[in-house]
DNA sequence: ATCAGATTGACAGTGTGCTGTCAATATTCT
DNA sequence: AGAATATTGACAGCACACTGTCAATCTGAT
């Protein structure tokens, strides 16, 4: 009767919540964008472009690799919503930024961004929702501290 | 001074977390698994197959798609952690099982898994996780209501 | 018993993420 | 100033998800 398929407890059934909820807020992402023509990985670099960067700034601010986001980042200037600048210093690199449509289908996602955020927090209890927040994030600590931990024991460079 | 690189309110604090904390998890995951050689993907699919079934099913209670478990499913079948058993009653469709080879990664990626699970744990008070448990399942039931609203809304079938 | 609709695996195509390597260019150290 | 090191974009390859389509098979209604 001892199944390996996972223990059921508490730290357990707290992981399973994070992937529902990512999953389900993965999903209303999409449907918010997907009207659209966009993603959410598209979103994101849209967002970012507001205020002109280059690729790689983008990716570490994101926590991705670098090449996700140049492979977004040239659909996205291909079809027209984002133009690479030179950059002022760096021969490298370029910086990425809004194009007119970029910032028009930007601005429409936000505001389709806004409404849904405003439907779903109406049924919510903002103390309920923020004390929430605060104990996430005190996971989020202790969890990254974990990871710290198994490195070292691991690669103590 | 009004940057649409998105709001700043306690929803998206809260859905950004979700996004660093499902990260996070997912990490550890990978972890305790990559030095057997394995995935999350992988993982899945070898702990359901503790109890033979079909894809179908499979993907149907991991809300995937058919395709990705068959997939994931076919590769591990190739490496002989997994085999296909004809289904007693179906034609279509065959049974997922473990090898004894597929059951003993499964198990020595359970004893690592209950280990990271107790180390982590162990700094964390049992009652703060449990309500924020509660919490989150009660903002994961409004999300899918409201979901199924929109849903309704666009494709009215 | 038949026939319409659902389920299933196979196949093909796409998007998004990762890793690793290379050459060009910046930056930092001595 | 010159050498070692880091960063950057380009390119290639892989993993894991999705979608859509097709033929075989199962299921349920008539």
């Amino acid at each position: 009767m001892e199944k390996p398929s996972g223990p059921d407890d508490v730290w357990s059934k707290f992981a399973m919540s994070i992937f529902d909820l990512n999953g389900l807020l993965m999903r209303a992402g999409e449907s918010i964008v997907r009207p659209l023509g966009q993603s959410s990985a598209r979103w994101q670099v849209l967002g970012r472009a507001f205020q002109p960067q280059t690729v790689a700034t983008m990716a570490r601010d994101m926590g991705r690799a670098r090449q996700s986001v140049q492979r977004v980042a040239d659909v996205l200037a291909q079809e027209g919503l984002v133009i690479y600048r030179d950059h002022p210093t760096d021969r490298r690199t370029k910086l990425v930024e809004l194009t007119p449509r970029g910032l028009e289908v930007l601005t429409a996602i936000y505001e389709r961004q806004l409404e849904w955020s405003r439907s779903v927090t109406a049924t919510l209890i903002p103390a309920q929702l923020s004390s929430i927040v605060e104990g996430l994030s005190d996971i989020k600590a202790r969890l990254e501290a974990e990871i710290d931990l198994g490195a070292k024991a691991v690669q103590p460079r």
